[in-house]
DNA sequence: CTGAAAGCGCTTACAG
DNA sequence: CTGAAAGCGCTTACAG
């Protein structure tokens, strides 16, 4: 199978060419590829055409390219890995409990990433690990990625950038705010979302209206809550700080939260939960105290997890387009060298559904 | 940087090996990875410990072992996989619309392959496209992956399996029952979980029982609702035809059928469905038409998804190791070479939670 | 058990 | 714009 060589003690020049033998179709034996020899010319071009050289007479590219289509060949990345001393993987850190956020968000990646040769390698961690940064730096220099993708909480650890940035590693990072240079963003403008909130509880009639929040290390948290508490407050509407609770993202401490804010007097006509499974915790906590959904109770989410149309009434939430952000980080990964100005951002909006309607007043 | 080395024309012989210089812990400038070359003793005696080769005398192993750990150096993936003529990598495939069924899978592989050096490629696909095979095939060939994980219900098409066997490609498949030879199989035996179900609910007293499926070209439908009809039968309960509906799978599926279902007198007092996303739809029409849960219904799901412990009242369900098997799965790509006479296996166990009781009268 | 040679399939300088 | 040489960091025969 392997081409006869000239060996060394023969003193023998290097076998000529196959030239020839490019244009039979002789896909050697099994595992069947094409390499860079059968498409002859010169490998040498033929390197030049797959790597878009500017060097290559347009007539000598379109000869290489219909023998590429022809030998149905494709560079074999370890081989161009190693010469490039780069692979061909982009990785996908992550340390977040969405299943929905990680899959929408993998899939989207996968999206930017098709047609360029590059494959995406997944990479979930625990940032509350003090050394899953170590971890990080293990996997981007053992496998020579080609970038990563950073996914929050992740994307929000400067430490972990910093680390990145040590070792020269590309880097795209999904945030709230711009964290980082334009180069490196991808702001999902997590306040935005929350003050299209804010603005329809408000204009529902809402007065008293409570807050369960994230962790307050969580920038979304800041975001979401930050922007809903301004916009109310703009709007005339005040929240004591009594109806404003941290929960942890998760449903048990939703569950706990509306418990403590369903005793309270006034009780909120409202509650805004800063992700959804905070308000299918509401759910369960209004249910068992009896307080009907929204005929007393009015609940907004946050993220359109499926689980927001499965609840009874389907929750009113904000949607986020991670699939949409998942193909744009992997596109910047590709094009780092047009340097860009502006970030890239997205702008969350608002999905009415059933769970919301006028305080019974 | 890179070593001197003795250019051909002046025919002097290759420059000595560097054994000396393997103490001077230079990593090399950026990217600082150690080469096979800064271990020394002889890059082949490396070779062989890294690769465990029996042929290495014990204490030559540890010394090498020693300096391996001293410069932190491991053998650089693209270099052994170009060798190997196979990457690296271990390819995950799927076409399943539950993220945290895969997010687990994926996160159990991964522990599977921990340590291993392997990575891990994500690959959706949607098997009803019916050129997603060549997808899958170009992946493989192209990556030279090291092997395969094949999840539902991509892991049931005999096809794509066919096509994985033609090129030479390891693969693990995950499945409800025994599909294949027991070295490419993890078996789920659903059969078993919706065995549990049947008896649970016929225990309670339930003889007006209802199932809604997945659609029939699915293992996991033929399965789960086989054990279930098979059982209760042999209890002395059965299921009237039109008590058994063929859903999608989905959320809306599971609203439709039930709709109809809660419609028949005498009206079914238990509702088994084949998955959780289902069982969620079952409460909303339940919820519409004012039938209390487990009151005047009881309902069953398959999975635990989460949605399965955040309805109220939380759903009774049937619950497989997912992450276990992804990590079984991983096992078994690695060690290929000892063959398996006997499959590897799980049992799904039954949860029982809120959403069952004993029928009305 | 250990070593020198050739090769895996590409790319990067360096010449023309 | 194109080509011959050397190299990326490993492994596989083949000798000792």
């Amino acid at each position: 199978m392997p081409q006869t060589r000239a060996t060394k003690k023969t003193a023998v020049p290097r076998a000529p060419r196959k030239s020839a033998r490019a244009l039979k179709a002789t896909h050697s034996g099994s595992g069947g590829k094409a390499t860079i020899n059968d498409i002859a010319v010169s490998k040498k071009t033929v390197s030049r055409v797959i790597n878009r050289s500017p060097l290559v007479r347009p007539d000598t590219r379109e000869k290489v390219e219909a023998l590429i289509r022809e030998h149905d060949y494709a560079p074999d990345p370890m081989a161009r890995g190693l010469a490039f001393r780069k692979s061909f993987l982009v990785g996908m850190i992550y340390d977040n409990p969405n299943a929905e956020y990680i899959v929408n968000m993998q899939s989207g990646a996968l999206d930017g990433l098709r047609g360029s040769g590059l494959e995406l390698v997944v990479h979930p961690c625990d940032s509350r690990n003090a050394d899953y940064i170590d971890g990080v730096r293990t996997f981007v220099q053992q496998q020579r990625l080609h970038g990563v993708i950073l996914v929050p909480r992740v994307s929000e650890d400067e430490a972990l950038v910093e680390m990145l940035r040590e070792i020269d590693c590309r880097y795209a990072r999904i945030g709230a705010v711009e964290l980082d240079d334009a180069e490196h963003m991808i702001i999902t403008n997590d306040r935005e979302g929350a003050i299209e909130v804010a603005k329809y509880l408000e204009s529902l009639g809402h007065r008293h209206i409570a807050m369960i929040t994230g962790p307050h290390r969580y920038l979304s948290t800041i975001e979401r809550g930050g922007g809903f508490v301004e916009t109310l407050r703009r709007r005339g509407v005040r929240i004591a700080s009594k109806y404003v609770m941290e929960g942890g993202y998760t449903f048990e401490s939703g569950v706990a939260c509306a418990e403590q804010l369903l005793a309270l007097r006034p009780r909120p006509t409202a509650i805004f939960t800063l992700n959804d499974e905070m308000a299918a915790g509401v759910y369960k906590a209004a249910y068992r105290l009896g307080i009907g959904i929204p005929q007393q109770l009015s609940v907004i989410g946050f993220d359109d997890n499926p689980i927001a149309s499965r609840l009874w009434p389907s929750l009113t939430t904000v949607r986020l387009p991670i699939r949409d952000m998942g193909m744009t980080a992997a596109t910047l990964l590709l094009h780092e060298a047009n340097r860009r100005t502006s970030p890239l951002a997205f702008i969350p909006h608002l999905v009415i559904r059933e769970s919301c309607q006028p305080p019974a007043s």
